[in-house]
DNA sequence: CTGAAAGCGCTTACAG
DNA sequence: CTGAAAGCGCTTACAG
């Protein structure tokens, strides 16, 4: 087992000092390092000579960057079920990332007493190993997004996120605009009463689409009352709810998840009702599940991908010019999905 | 925005060295290093008042270990299609990587000059930023490997690679004794001509199925000629092929990947032939792509999970007890999925 | 055009 | 029981 050539070594072969060497390495050679040909070439074959590969940690150490993005998230980034949720955004960033010539460091040793995890973990600031590290995941903890934000550590959210006294970076979905866009064709289509059935409003991604729905129904003038609007458990979308929504003379519903979307279907069918014919459904994004018997949903996608290359470039530029101040979110357009699941309203035949 | 505080700053604020401090941190007291119990609360109090996070370059650099595994594939990660390769191997190496208190570097930034992917980039070894890496993947260099380790760098591949002239680590499928099983499962039933199809003995895993199939094969007294053993394309698995096989008494085959395991069936199926009244089909691993009318195939599956935790645990132990001579290498059983493309042989009946 | 030297933030013998 | 000091392998002013 011989020992690595450090820089040293090859300095020392090529007869220069190791800012010689460290620079002719590093390209960083032509404005105010010159250095004559000839050095360059002895440097470069000692280089060769010697099988000299850089020390990373050292490169860090000293200073320079290291390339390298973390990944955080608030959970196992490889959930065990086959519908991956974060495949397609670590498709996107490993994608952006690549091309930008970052690695990419999953912390994955962060459980911290909760069962959660967390980034400030015992005594190390995980993300510290990375430039910048993109974060994922439902469970976010703001008070570590703000006091990472207040450390003026180089972050990008996937997903909006927004924290109280301070303004963080992130790629989100416009799922407000989809949402708004899928309630008004159902306004177009000739539904005059159409309900929600969301997410408390704890998450941005939530409130995103309860507001998207809200305004479509301003803009069409569709009556909000206290029937229109839910935060209910599946458990709640009963034949007996879904009877009293239809006895308040709604035709259609948007849905912000497929157990969601299913629930309702399946109080449909046992009332002896069928989908677009009887009651029209859109959902609220792309399923997580594979279900044996699922329509044809109409519903929206998450520019997940899309979400994951545009994080890599916000944060990618916010390293390598930190005085620009670009954008520092961005909204991502969502596909609507046609799908087979809504259709004109049954009275209004 | 506040500057990180260093070690010494701890130190300082607790009353102490560096050396203290750090040993203290690192859970190392108790042995040769003693340390009363009302420094050691210094010394956390100071962390956690300061909000001291230890810069894992600078851990590296000292000596010491960061605590982070490297995973280098040779190709993208992630890949598109949604039956995602290397899925279920990260899941395993996430799962004991958190278990064992690791992260993970996924080096991505490593495109060489031909668009694939290389250790040695550049002028740097990528993987010495981790104490020790995890290799994946098909297509490796095994001068890379080799060059690792006469380094001395701890690595284990996941799959068995043999490089002339190094013994590497491995965690791998047992292939070998799956293919033999479906083989002698076949025989069992009555076949008594039995062949091949694979690839070309360029790959390890390739090479392991054929000789669990030859190994079965002198068992089970089948003959072994050249109509037996075939390293044949796809399109080279026509109905004309198959007819010829037929001719010459063959009942069943046992056959490396879906793509030509469907191959076989619609050639089969042009005959006017059926699986498995007809002819006998094993699948030798388990399907990469989803087919829209795929049989419920006889075939193995390859404990991918289970590689990639033995694999995290055997680089974990060649980590911690370097001086410990474990088992550098380990075969994993493949569990027989009995399906239904195989059943005794027409002309048996 | 090039070199000597400081310093990045840790760990680890070693000395007491 | 604890500290002073060397050293890990780089980069980067700074001096010439």
């Amino acid at each position: 087992m011989k020992t690595r050539s450090r820089l040293a070594d090859v300095a020392k072969l090529a007869g220069v000092s190791t800012a010689t060497a460290s620079a002719v390495i590093n390209h960083v050679t032509g404005r105010n390092i010159r250095v004559s040909p000839e050095t360059h070439q002895r440097v470069w074959d000692a280089v060769a000579q010697l099988g000299y590969v850089a020390n990373p940690a050292a490169r860090t150490l000293a200073g320079g960057k290291n390339r390298i993005l973390g990944i955080f998230t608030y959970g196992p980034i490889f959930p065990f079920q086959h519908h991956d949720f974060f495949h397609l955004f670590l498709l996107g960033i490993e994608e952006e990332a690549e091309r930008q010539g970052y690695h990419l460091l999953l912390f994955t040793n962060a459980t911290n007493t909760n069962g959660g995890r967390s980034i400030f973990h015992d005594d190390t600031n995980l993300l510290y190993m990375a430039d910048g590290s993109i974060l994922l995941g439902l469970n976010e903890n703001k008070d570590e997004l703000r006091r990472l934000q207040e450390d003026g550590y180089p972050f990008v959210y996937v997903g909006r996120r927004e924290v109280p006294g301070v303004s963080i970076s992130f790629t989100a979905g416009d799922y407000q605009a989809a949402t708004a866009e899928l309630t008004c064709q159902l306004a177009n289509l000739g539904h005059r009463r159409l309900f929600f059935i969301g997410f408390p409003p704890r998450f941005e991604s939530s409130i995103d689409r309860e507001s998207g729905f809200i305004q479509a129904c301003h803009q069409q003038n569709l009556p909000l009352d206290d029937r229109t609007i839910f935060h209910i458990p599946v458990s709640d979308i009963t034949p007996e709810f879904v009877r009293r929504q239809l006895e308040e003379g709604y035709t259609g519903a948007l849905i912000d998840m497929d157990v969601q979307c299913q629930a309702m279907l399946s109080s449909l069918h046992a009332l002896g009702l069928n989908v677009p014919q009887d009651f029209s459904i859109a959902m609220l994004g792309d399923p997580h599940y594979v279900w044996d018997n699922s329509p044809d949903w109409t519903m929206f996608t998450i520019p997940r991908r899309e979400m994951g290359i545009e994080a890599v470039r916000m944060l990618v530029n916010q390293l390598e010019y930190p005085q620009n101040p670009a954008p520092r979110t961005i909204f991502l357009p969502c596909r609507i999905v046609p799908g087979q699941t809504i259709a004109a309203p049954y009275r209004a035949n």
